[in-house]
DNA sequence: CTGAAAGCGCTTACAG
DNA sequence: CTGAAAGCGCTTACAG
């Protein structure tokens, strides 16, 4: 049914050997321009396409990388993780790679092992990584095949872990957000968490929020709470702090999905932003700037994320082992939620 | 170095043949319970995991779902498609299938066949197929594999294509949509696309809404603009319809991502939402009652979407082949954005 | 209840 | 410049 490389070669009269060479551009097979033609013609004139499996089979490489997500709601809710998915299957493509996704499940937990040792996949992107998982990751990455960590600070690596990633530094941005806010004036700064501090990048950003305030001898007036995601449990995050003794004249949210709920729950209060309350959040997803208060945020740039995700591995999988870390500069993007001027 | 079922075998004392038995279940084997134990254990001691590609090739199934996605920069900016992304990697994962994201390119064009032909995946499912693809769809559909068009009218089996859809029915429900500003006293009412309409949702709601109109005897004053995806173009898209010389006192907006940019263009246009201009759209985004003016939208079900594609495309694995249209109910939720009514 | 052996469709030393 | 042949690691009739 399918055509196999046997009847391309005997179309083109030629052996299977040759047919293989010609059509993966093997340079030092000195294959003829005569004969190449002819493969090429008989292997067109068929519509010959190589069988995945057997080429991972007799090759040992699959040609396909593996996403894995965290817990895949994520991606129900928060724009900045599809954006991640879609730069990384876009350059996975302009890299001649196959794009598996894989997620964690419920409990957080995915067999990165299994994973690899099925040998589906020659390199993995692990968004997001939860603290637990990274020795794990670890030994994944020196048994079986390379990884980068996606949103990951360069810690791993200064701690011993061998694996390349790349992020921003979400703790030095989170401290930037909030000494715009200190700048401004704010004393009395509140955090709401995107997410559970299991992860990383929420642990990292509560991390500078708190670091901030202790420079600014502030701490007495740190108050957070943590939302799960949605801009929905961001509504409802707020609401708890308003519903606490403390008061707080800014919020520092930990990203922009979840900005959109407290900005509503802070209207439904009677409170007005900025003129009551200030924020700052993170991301700069496409929407910040449409919010009912247009976002100052934290720019941040996913799709050159996965590209250079997808350029690491790559790199690893050429044989150039050296685990790095590549850093993602961020900015401050002004607009009016904060009060300190209106560009938007 | 990674154990292979020989290893197994060796250890178990047993063959090849019963590893493979034991390991995938089969049933009329008659493996005793005692070898049975032996294998796993065997297994489990030496963290054995079959090779995909041997098996792949072993038993002509890959065990991998393909999804299509269209120019994969809609994943960048619209919420609706990673919420389908999102639930078919969850149920392809519940299911254990493995998930391969493909994309189309810049031009909008994907070598189906070559994929289909590689083996890599068992099936596929394709998201807003264009109208162009229809043909190539419905030949690999009968030559290679089981495939399921998302968010396609049923129109396709009507028309005798073979390949079994899944969708809500954007012409209906764009009617809908229309039908309530009718309700509402509206007569001049505009539409903005939330993209080219080569795509068929793009088309249906257009369709949808002037057929709306033209029912109510309102087409004297349909005009109409196209967006690109994005807020932003949302935004240039409302920016144009302002421009035109006639008036409109509604638009019907063709998703909730464009709707965010045409209330901003509206607000910067000293028009207010809804008392100078009412507005419906559709998706209902997580973001969609957190707008500046929570939207009046058709609710639509990706996640169920989803799903149901995933169980679709099992259901032709197994043999059952007969193609069907699996319809999505929709309905409209009504915010303050049409000004009817100040649910939330 | 279990095993020997063929076969899936490629790649890749190796030999010439 | 090209080909015969081994091998990748499984599955699956077939035989017993």
């Amino acid at each position: 049914m399918k055509p196999t490389s046997i009847e391309v070669a005997r179309l083109a009269g030629v052996s299977r050997t040759t047919v293989s060479f010609v059509l993966n551009n093997v340079k030092k097979s000195g294959i003829s321009d005569a004969t190449r033609t002819k493969v090429l013609n008989a292997a067109a004139e068929l519509g010959y396409e190589p069988n995945a499996a057997a080429q991972s089979l007799a090759s040992g490489s699959s040609a396909t990388i593996g996403l894995v997500l965290p817990d895949i709601q994520h991606l129900y809710v928060d724009a900045f993780l599809a954006r991640v998915v879609a730069s990384v299957s876009e350059e996975s493509r302009a890299q001649n790679m196959k794009l598996l996704i894989e997620s964690t499940d419920g409990e957080g937990s995915l067999n990165y092992r299994r994973l690899a040792k099925s040998g589906r996949v020659d390199g993995l992107i692990v968004v997001n990584p939860r603290e637990g998982d990274y020795d794990e990751l670890s030994e994944i990455n020196r048994l079986f095949m390379p990884l980068v960590a996606f949103g990951s600070p360069s810690r791993s690596i200064a701690t011993g872990y061998e694996f390349s990633t790349t992020g921003s530094n979400n703790f030095i941005n989170a401290k930037l957000a909030v000494n715009h806010l200190i700048k401004l004036g704010h004393k009395k700064i509140a955090h709401i968490g995107f997410a559970s501090s299991v992860f990383a990048s929420v642990h990292s950003r509560e991390k500078g929020w708190f670091s901030a305030l202790e420079e600014a001898g502030l701490v007495q007036y740190a108050i957070k709470e943590f939302a799960n995601l949605s801009a929905d449990s961001g509504y409802q995050a707020c609401q708890r702090l308003l519903q606490k003794k403390a008061s707080f004249s800014a919020i520092f949210v930990g990203n922009d999905t979840v900005a959109f709920g407290v900005l509503k729950a802070l209207f439904d209060h009677g409170l007005r932003v900025p003129e009551n309350i200030a924020i700052v959040s993170y991301d700069d997803i496409p929407l910040a700037r449409f919010a009912p208060v247009p976002l100052t945020t934290i720019r941040t740039f996913p799709e050159e994320h996965g590209q250079k995700s997808v350029a690491m591995l790559l790199e690893q999988l050429k044989g150039n082992v050296i685990a790095t870390h590549h850093k993602i500069e961020s900015q401050l993007v002004i607009r009016n939620s904060c009060g300190s001027g209106l560009k938007s």
